[in-house]
DNA sequence: TTGATAGGCAAGTAACTGCTTGCCTATCAT
DNA sequence: ATGATAGGCAAGCAGTTACTTGCCTATCAA
């Protein structure tokens, strides 16, 4: 429970996460995190750019980070000049059982 | 040309699945098909009206059942003058996984 | 301190998206 | 055939989104 970058006002709606993964470069970041956790904004983009092709600026990265803070997706840690993101699945869990289970809950 | 609507031309990539996903209306037209599966435009319609207060029109919701078939999450049906439409839970399956699995795949 | 590195903020732009509007076709009942 | 019902097509509009550009702050090494 000492969760890290997870509230921060809203509690992060199911809306946010789908629509945080509706985008493909935010995809590819989770997979880099998903593949090397705790990477910073630089290196995200840099190993983005090498392995991707995806020529993504460092404040486009920035951006894409922000929305996944908000979705919950990504928890990021402040040090010293440095600040480290970490991939979190929590909200992936039972994403889609709404309609698998049929039972539906919120928007 | 007996199809059902899942393949035509391209095999519904994981990214239309993600963007079809990503708007609240069409989140809650797969509940409502989840609740009641078959339904026409119409039924969709009214009580989509009725339940959620959802003042969309015909159109509207006739556009989102396109991307909603093109993410192979709606299967129609052509009966006379009737179109049904059928949920479509197969690509919700391991949607996730890439992240929680540590294993990414495609775009 | 100075310079380099890591990152943040905000305005502007181009493209996309959801929705409307208007008109059209197809099927069925009478 | 005629009208009513179920649905399709396409242009246009407004709001959103992804990205750029330019400048700013903060931390660390020399």
């Amino acid at each position: 429970m000492s969760d890290a970058g997870a509230d921060k006002g809203h509690p992060a709606e199911a809306g946010d996460v789908f629509k945080a993964l509706a985008d493909p470069t935010r995809r590819k970041i989770l997979d880099e995190l998903a593949e090397r956790d705790g990477q910073t904004l630089f290196e995200i983009c840099s190993r983005l750019t090498m392995k991707h092709q995806l020529g993504s600026s460092r404040q486009a990265i920035s951006q894409h980070l922000e929305v996944l803070i908000k979705a919950d997706l990504v928890a990021s840690r402040r040090a010293g000049r440095y600040k480290f993101h970490h991939l979190n699945t929590e909200p992936l869990e039972r994403l889609t059982d709404r309609w698998r289970n049929r039972e539906a809950k919120e928007s």
